[in-house]
DNA sequence: CGTGTAAGGAATTCTGACACG
DNA sequence: CGTGTAAGGAATTCTGACACG
């Protein structure tokens, strides 16, 4: 199912860096519920490299003017579309390799 | 080729988290050229998940007994044999898909 | 609404070194 | 050789708030 690209392992200061967006925005996309990031013990926030994607996919939008309300419910769909494109991608490969009994 | 696992973005802090391994233990397997994380502009050690996996192995040997430059000597067979594996894998599935026209 | 910024504090990481063995 | 630790300093991150629009 998931893998290193749902690892929550990258602090703030890098997915600034590997996105171009401020210390600022990263966290009020968060605060609007367009992602969640998880926590360290002390309380640092840890992203994934599908959050990185995310927030990619946040600041193309938000250039064409997109507000934040209308961005989340357009994340929303794009997670049922992603989970319907794995099943599909699932029963590919199933259907090539996984019945082979030899 | 290389994607998210060779990708270096998380800190050392979370390295010891993932791999159980001290800090101390991590930057002087470091010191001795078992691995080498990238920096940040500011001096940070940023790890990729390769290189959490390689501190895992080096964990394993480690608890054996093994010194760190025979353990050195180990990964970089490890290297040679990954080269190759992948190489045969990429064979294998070009031999499937990638000569189909169709 | 979305983003910048100064503020104060807490947690992280860095390096070089001494210790023990 | 491999690892712990105390030391001092620098860089990171956190939260809540005020500002502008």
């Amino acid at each position: 199912m998931s893998s290193y690209k749902d690892k929550k392992v990258i602090s703030i200061g890098i997915v600034s860096d590997l996105t171009g967006l401020s210390l600022r925005k990263i966290r009020y996309y968060e605060e609007r519920g367009l992602l969640s990031p998880g926590r360290t013990e002390k309380g640092g926030r840890k992203y994934s490299f599908s959050d990185v994607e995310t927030l990619m996919k946040i600041a193309e939008r938000r250039e064409e003017g997109v507000q934040t309300a209308e961005i989340k419910k357009e994340l929303v769909k794009d997670i049922s579309r992603q989970k319907v494109r794995d099943e599909m991608i699932k029963g590919q490969l199933n259907a090539q390799f996984g019945l082979r009994k030899r």
